[in-house]
DNA sequence: TAGATAGTGGGGGAAAGTGGGAAACTCGTC
DNA sequence: GACGAGTTTCCCACTTTCCCCCACTATCTA
């Protein structure tokens, strides 16, 4: 879809949870489809909070965010007008196959099997923390993603930062 | 060391911060991946700090800042919103394999896989101590660095410090 | 030369991670 | 309801990795 930045600014975009994660972190999916925390991950959302919200993100992977952190989330989206085509259409681009799932007894969770292959993720995984949720990227994928550097980068380092700092 | 074109890159005029480090030490990387801080390092890290955040830097080279210098640096870049694309490019661009490490009982960190391989580090290793962050080169690509410095440095500190100095 | 500090390397126990058998459950069909 | 195919999830066994600990070497200082 287009950005329609303006459409969505109304959101409260702003990150400012409790949960924090920080991390790369690689790892696999079995045969049936489990994909295993790493522990360090683990450790960082806090024992507790052992239900997770799957979807799909906006670039052919998944994000995976604690269950709290959806339902926060889906306020904000919830706050946009049913009854604007343009909202709906951001409406369900944002829900589009959010899937609940949660932690097994070896820290694993089962991700459907069409979300696996909306992401086309086989086997290697990495998994990319950051802010209040966890990407997962097919290992293929993230390696490109690493690759590309925003065209606008500098500039909008240079709003984000407040001067030229990434001028030369 | 000292004046490389390098460090102008670093400008970041919010960046003031009770961690201020120098100097350049050679180290190595043992066949475990671990990899020991120098003393003189440590000395100047003040004891109290074991965590440190690394992740890639620009130029084919990793960067360790003490937990809390992280934490600010995200800080501004968590403002963006994360629904817009090019500011996800952004945010993804700026956190690049940022990972949590701490120190083990001899001083050492280790460091991912993912990352050492980021950094074509297998070895030898420079580490390279300015502001308020540890850039960690393997000793070629240190070596390749520096060498390249003297053709542009001139004509890149014109434009650094010709126009914009009054921030400096 | 001895003693202290810095740096290196590896053993081994513990923890993390992997894989698969099989019971439990779901759902559609006869 | 009975049955079977497919899926989910618990459990256990096995492999790999991590990290504490100790021992050794190198360097520096008195």
């Amino acid at each position: 879809m287009g950005e329609s930045g303006k459409l969505v600014l109304h959101l409260n975009h702003k990150a400012k949870s409790l949960n924090q994660f920080t991390g790369e972190y690689e790892c696999r999916v079995d045969a049936k489809g489990r994909l295993r925390l790493p522990s360090a991950l683990i450790r960082q959302i806090g024992g507790v909070n052992l239900n997770f919200t799957v979807n799909r993100g906006f670039e052919q992977h998944l994000i995976m965010y604690p269950k709290e952190v959806w339902e926060r989330k889906t306020k904000e989206i919830n706050q946009l007008n049913i009854y604007s085509q343009q909202h709906r259409q951001v409406i369900r681009y944002f829900y589009r196959g959010a899937t609940e799932v949660q932690l097994d007894t070896a820290d694993r969770v089962l991700i459907p099997k069409s979300l696996l292959e909306y992401a086309e993720i086989s086997k290697e995984v990495m998994l990319f923390a950051y802010q209040d949720q966890i990407e997962i990227w097919s290992k293929e994928r993230y390696k490109i993603m690493l690759e590309q550097e925003p065209e606008d980068f500098s500039s909008i380092a240079d709003k984000v930062f407040g001067n030229n700092a990434a001028d030369v």
